[in-house]
DNA sequence: TTGAAAGCGCTAACAT
DNA sequence: ATGTTAGCGCTTTCAA
């Protein structure tokens, strides 16, 4: 669509002014130097109340801001975190992001946001950048593991931390997801499901993925039962069992003849819902569903998913003043791994088996 | 929670190695003078192939990457955009970001978040340090107009431009509330429903809202029909009717006998439906329910929300384009106001009224 | 085709 | 208490 035409009351938008005064223009109008401006800005000791409040005066009447960029480069650091997330249209990782940026801001960093799925190999153009803006360290809400290129640009270079992903080259902050998998998988258990399925992540089968999937199948294992694992196929409604392809219908009602699904995530989840839905499946009375993440979504009448809760606020906050010790040097030595605990949130898709 | 000891396999992490490799460093490995160095790695003509190729051997030998900081500073200007953003956790704005996020590196601009409600004027210390760091540009996904701070930072010293909300000072990219929400109630009206009331969001009353609510309010007129507002009352299950707070309950059944609700927003739509599901109101037989923004939410089997559709990756492509444009000063002159259209997405949640 | 040198705006050591 | 000065890493004239 070409721009429409000018808006009545439009005035000229911002000519981009002439250049923003530096801390010369300062201090010339103020006849002081350099470093009495510098001085004051950055509030160091020793500057008389009086000169102070004249640089102060000076600073606000020609809306002086100190240049970061300037400073960056002398300082030879930055106070940016650069973000790496797969996925912001995902709410979980959207949840995180607003999170992180939050507490980043409070600790004195702005964020820097790179949506590469790391994953690819081919275009990690987004994580270079990062690098080449000499960001202070890096999060990372996603990471496949085996990122090579990744591994390379920053590892040895910035401080790293993985944030519910995980990686042998920086500090980790993530849920316990074999404990987790464990909870929802006990509780369809007490409930007394025995013909359970594992509903693996179509998207990112990532390690956190898999640390769920085979905690599910050890604890059905543990309580004599056959673990099925099902993930999504090309088609919409088809699932592959073991490497072959089937309609939901099928593996629900078929052999396996299923009363609860544990999806690797609530949005997994939530496509299980809806082919129950359209199968004609009542939830819970026929099919029971846990999901993982409690994602606003999972709190909605019409949804009310039974899920594990992550405690986000607490995984950003850990995360961030992880990454702010190692940047200002309070941290150093070995990589440590934190470790936060997930909650079972029973809602209204988990009941007892109808048989 | 402490540090927890550290992985049994962890190595020391990072020591944040010696500085990285400037680009004196390869020209003293390569034995040529910095300007060599600086041609080859932005591709400039006029430097022998053979130059070249050592310049180059020695640049991934060291895995030299250019300092972006310095670059910045001697350019004086960065290719960073500053986004700020009302509230990410809100998954229109977390894609509307994620999109812009991936039109501004199609463009060769980072971006900077800044999840400020600029509508506090009290802490806009997000954009100021935006405004600090000498971004590019400014691309407000959410402003409240009079916020006189916000503009004394921005106007003037970068281009600004508006997605999908409004302000008299930048560019302006946004869809066509009015349009969007006569779109909305004519489609109830065309059902059947007499008896339709506006659910203002309850967070943010901006411009855009203000527009809907208007528009629906002169619709209303039109047909010679009593436009009915609400917005929510501080407890839940509880809304304001022309300023009495009532239930909601009262509301659905009591005078106003409504059979439809046109919301300002997916999210205050699904709130509707929330409340309607609790008080044994099937959707749409008794009542029927529209949103605004097409949310992934609203196409879930279970929600599955007839809404307006707001057409976001074009939004997100404009809004780049336009401030590229203003950036690179190929566009120059009047601010510009972008109207995209909006389009009626029907699904199940309106139907003709029962009586 | 390549090199030397100035300078972007700032901080910090040192001098006054 | 304030001023002087030397860079931070890079781009970009201008000379060679």
């Amino acid at each position: 669509m070409p721009p429409q035409p000018p808006h009545p009351s439009s005035a000229v938008p911002s000519p981009v002014g002439a250049r923003p005064p530096t801390i010369l223009d300062v201090a010339r109008a103020v006849g002081v130097s350099k470093s009495t401006v510098s001085n004051v800005v950055r509030g160091t000791v020793g500057v008389t109340p009086e000169t102070r409040a004249r640089v102060l005066e000076a600073v606000s009447r020609l809306g002086y801001r100190p240049n970061v960029v300037a400073r960056q480069l002398v300082l030879q650091r930055t106070n940016v975190l650069g973000i790496v997330v797969g996925d912001l249209a995902n709410p979980f990782y959207a949840e995180m992001a607003k999170l992180i940026e939050r507490c980043a801001a409070a600790e004195g960093f702005r964020v820097m946001f790179c949506n590469t799925e790391v994953a690819d190999e081919i275009d990690i153009t987004g994580l270079e950048s990062l690098v080449e803006h000499r960001v202070a360290g890096v999060v990372f809400l996603s990471y496949l593991a085996g990122s090579e290129r990744a591994r390379q640009l920053v590892d040895g270079h910035m401080p790293a931390v993985f944030v519910t992903c995980h990686a042998d080259w920086g500090d980790v902050v993530a849920g316990d997801d074999r404990h987790g998998a464990w909870l929802a998988t006990e509780h369809l258990l007490s409930l007394g499901h025995r013909r359970i399925a594992y509903f693996a992540d179509p998207i990112a089968e990532d390690p956190a993925d898999r640390e769920r999937q085979s905690s599910f199948v050890a604890t059905m294992r543990r309580a004599e039962l056959r673990p099925v694992v099902l993930r999504r196929a090309s088609a919409p409604g088809r699932v592959m069992r073991d490497g072959k392809e089937a309609t939901f219908a099928e593996v629900l009602r078929g052999m396996d003849r299923l009363t609860a699904i544990f999806a690797a995530n609530d949005l997994t989840a939530v496509e299980v819902l809806d082919a129950a839905d359209r199968l004609g499946i009542p939830v819970p009375e026929q099919l029971s569903v846990v999901g993982f993440d409690d994602l606003m979504l999972a709190r909605l009448a019409r949804i009310n998913l039974t899920t594990i809760a992550q405690p986000k606020a607490t995984l950003a906050r850990l995360a961030v003043q992880t990454i702010a010790a190692r940047i200002r040097g309070e941290m150093t030595g070995a990589r440590v791994r934190q470790i936060v605990d997930f909650t079972l949130v029973v809602r209204g898709s988990t009941a007892a088996p109808a048989d």
